[in-house]
DNA sequence: GCCTGGCACTCTCCGCGCGTGAGTGCCAGC
DNA sequence: GCTGGCACTCACGCGCGGAGAGTGCCAGGC
């Protein structure tokens, strides 16, 4: 983060912006270095490749260009991309065509996990990236209700109910024996009693319920209780939910072309944990987060990028959802199309819950 | 498949024989191809690299080995790989404490869509190959319930628990209102009426109920037909489920190593259509299935080998369960693993069922 | 008749050297 | 301050040749 804001836009004169901005306009294209002489043939510049190589050298003194060996062309650094994003890129707006498509996509399911799985693979063929869609932990958020349905004599699931429209089905094995009837209305008291305190809570409250008199004498009230406790306790499975879709995308990217780096991304890719503690992170800020390289610990082994943002509704921030792909990508059509699609769902889940409730 | 029984045991005197599976194990083992000399090498043979040659000269005019290019070794071809599996090889029997991981593994989960994924993840760890597993359409099960659960107003959660313990959720969204009560009524209704029937006969059924007079008057009724309806009607995103779990482990194995393969293998394993056709007519099959290469269309094209067997309950069988790999790969270790993992899984389902019933 | 050692042959793999081309830095001149 | 010129540096591709592994075939021995 140290070198997000490092370089004001006033830091370069024009004319290095511009080449600056060329060059990773180019690069991004191309995936190769560039050279002077490339830059000069672009016609943008009424300079010989010369003068442009003094240019590149002083971008270079200040860190945003560097090159992969002598004798070759220059590529952007990670604060060269970062300058480039902050100043001087010009975001291409989405087309209606891709609006619709992800409008559609997203209004299409109605469950929440395939509604966040379809926006995941939907983000990794738009943009030919990986997709990334993240949920943290539903303990922190309220329920709307509580069912129990019997399954067996000892056996029954719960269906959780978020306010934001998470449904969370759990199977409790149970000592007491429960018949429909007893379950019909332990499901109502206590979607009734709880609805709106979130699983935290509920379980808090349970607990000091335990304690109560009344709960010694109701036969009911004390299968009521353990069947709540062992619906609440416990839900880590459902912690967070990291879908990562399309990893083949990068099957197709030059920079993994060897089968060495190949193997590095997808194991990479493989380790959610890390990821998760990513975009847990970012989860605090508000509007789309880009990281570049160095920018954070994950991204800075893998030479990734991330653009990301958070979705959910207004009343609490659900997850994140995003992209990952090599620090060479199309940020022009990516933080717009991340932006679009985040707030899509997000509008999407704020529909459900006003629906719902 | 035409080749599965071609070469007959007798078909080979027993020194080719003896020949055929030290070529084979080693190369399992080593994957490179086998000469003449490692051959004489290993000590099993009292005989001269020349007459190990003669051997092998035989072998590759009956089909059963084959050389890369002249003058390279000599590896196993998908008949040689045949041959190996039905004559010659000895099953490795699984160790106690891989037995106990598996008894473990599978044991733990209680939901059925949990065990599955397990399952995968196991083999595929077990094996170091690519687990799937296969689960086809809900379909032609029989259900043991079907309860209903208020979301939102026009929104109605559908638990469906098939016999087999298989739990399908799906959201509906309604024209009438229901209120908790009738939902209850309903689901109390449903089940009753409709326990051990599958969902295809519950269509026919209420379809047919749609019909009768009764049906006219009885408001609730009416709800309880379209809900029904509703909720049979169109299960197609359960139609069927197939995981492929542990894909990157083929990025360990040497005959991927170069990045055009892994490329075409990782598509390949992206393309689930084509395996759930396979996994599907294996499906009515009894017994441990082993695919070679050019035994069907889809391991033909890559070079794999499949080794899967049935899962399910006596009453019904419920899906696939297997590895897939290079046709390099120990056989007689996968061929026990696969087996007892499926027979493992059989029984928590059969469990599950009386338990549950 | 079967096994064996020997021999010539083939083919892959690896390292080497070289030329080419792209690109650079620096310098002198306009 | 821009430009052309020049020498220098690398990466890349190519051809070559030797080493090594393996083969097929043949003639001789038990």
């Amino acid at each position: 983060m140290a070198l997000k804001h490092d370089l004001h836009e006033s830091d370069l004169d024009p004319r290095a912006r511009e080449v600056l901005r060329e060059i990773v306009l180019q690069h991004i294209d191309s995936g190769e270095p560039i050279g002077s002489r490339t830059l000069a043939k672009c016609g943008k510049f009424q300079l010989s490749p010369a003068s442009l190589r003094n240019v590149m050298a002083d971008l270079e003194d200040q860190g945003l260009l560097q090159q992969p060996h002598t004798s070759a062309g220059r590529i952007p650094t990670d604060r060269g991309y970062r300058f480039f994003i902050n100043h001087l890129m010009t975001s291409r707006a989405l087309s209606l065509r891709e609006r619709e498509t992800i409008e559609k996509e997203v209004g299409a399911a109605s469950e929440i996990d395939h509604v966040l799985h379809q926006a995941g693979s939907l983000l990794s063929k738009m943009s030919d990236q990986v997709g990334v869609v993240f949920m943290p932990t539903l303990l922190q958020f309220a329920i709307r209700s509580m069912d129990f349905i019997l399954i067996g004599d000892t056996k029954i699931q719960c269906v959780i109910v978020g306010v934001n429209g998470v449904v969370v089905n759990k199977i409790i094995d149970t000592r007491f024996v429960f018949t429909r009837d007893e379950l019909e209305k332990i499901s109502r008291f206590i979607t009734i009693e709880f609805a709106g305190s979130t699983l935290e809570m509920i379980r808090r409250r349970l607990i000091r319920m335990t304690e109560q008199e009344r709960a010694y004498h109701d036969q009911l009230m004390q299968k009521t209780i353990s069947l709540g406790i062992e619906a609440v306790n416990d839900v880590a499975p459902f912690e967070h939910e990291l879908y990562v879709e399309g990893a083949a995308s990068i099957l197709n990217k030059p920079e993994f072309s060897d089968a060495a780096s190949l193997r590095k991304t997808f194991l990479a890719l493989q380790e959610k944990e890390k990821l998760v503690d990513i975009l847990e992170t970012c989860l605090s800020e508000e509007g789309l987060q880009i990281l570049i390289g160095s920018e954070s610990d994950f991204t800075q082994v893998h030479n990734f990028s991330i653009v990301a943002r958070r979705y959910g509704s207004t009343s609490a921030p659900l997850g994140m959802v995003g992209i990952i792909g090599p620090m060479r990508m199309e940020y022009a059509r990516m933080a717009p199309l991340v932006d679009y699609l985040s707030r899509a769902l997000s509008r999407k889940i704020e529909e459900e819950e006003e629906h719902g409730s």
